[in-house]
DNA sequence: TTGACATATTCTTATATGGGAATGTAATGT
DNA sequence: ACATTACATTCCCATATAAGAATATGTCAA
């Protein structure tokens, strides 16, 4: 099986950079098909191809007006990527403490070597940052 | 140009549903492969590849252990996603924001026509929820 | 050394791109 | 009606899978 498409999810969709600077671009604000072509200086083509995409994921809205199609990036589609990534936050800091005391650690351990006569190294008042 | 490899950052590789399932069940602790192959029902090849692609762009973390080799979810690596995805956040919240105020306008429109003898609606104490 | 166990890699194949070029379509101005 | 503007779609093609099967590599045990 090959890859799975890229209308399939949000996940897929924003895999792709430029889909990505897309959305940052819309996230503010409607524009016009060819201001995102301008602003980001790609091919029209290839806009409206990565517009068609993250249309179809609901990624971003359109409104026609006149002969133009205002797109804007509907926020809300990216709040399940924002969840999911967020499963991880508490590993993430279990593993920043855990970095930040074996740092402490190898910090006293240097501290007991460097002055051997101090039984007592505590907090160092200079050096606390690394 | 095809669609950027896999192994090109973690946006590509967790756009695959499979890798997103190890990454979570190796959140917690370090599993050896076939222990990622029995609870998640896939073939040995197939997450020795997920592994690898995942392993790539830094998302999971090696171990070596006498003839297995424990695999761990490096969560660190999740951030530039979770911190992506929170660029939207305000944007969400403004259009839930929005939803929020045109569902309650919507409200006071049809209680004025309901009662419509009362001119002023104001805060309905009851059915402030919704 | 010979197995047995744990993983990784290679090969094949059906499928899905994404960019470029060319073309199609819809709405507007004159 | 006709040219123009604003987008969308189609075709072609080099590339990248992901699953399945078969095979290779590495490590420990007897």
């Amino acid at each position: 099986m090959a890859r799975a498409s890229t209308t399939s999810d949000a996940f897929n969709a924003v895999a792709e950079p430029r889909r990505r600077e897309i959305l940052s671009y819309l996230a503010g604000a409607e524009r016009p098909v060819t201001e995102i072509v301008i602003a980001l200086g790609m091919e029209q083509p290839s806009v409206s191809k990565h517009l068609r995409v993250l249309r179809d994921v609901g990624l971003v809205r359109m409104r026609c007006q006149g002969r133009q199609k205002l797109y804007q990036t509907n926020a809300e589609a990216i709040r399940p990527l924002h969840e999911w990534a967020a499963t991880f936050e508490r590993y993430w800091q279990h593993q920043l403490h855990r970095v930040k005391e074996r740092a402490e650690a190898k910090m006293r351990q240097a501290s007991a070597q460097t002055n051997d006569q101090n039984p007592h190294p505590g907090k160092s008042k200079t050096e606390t940052k690394t």
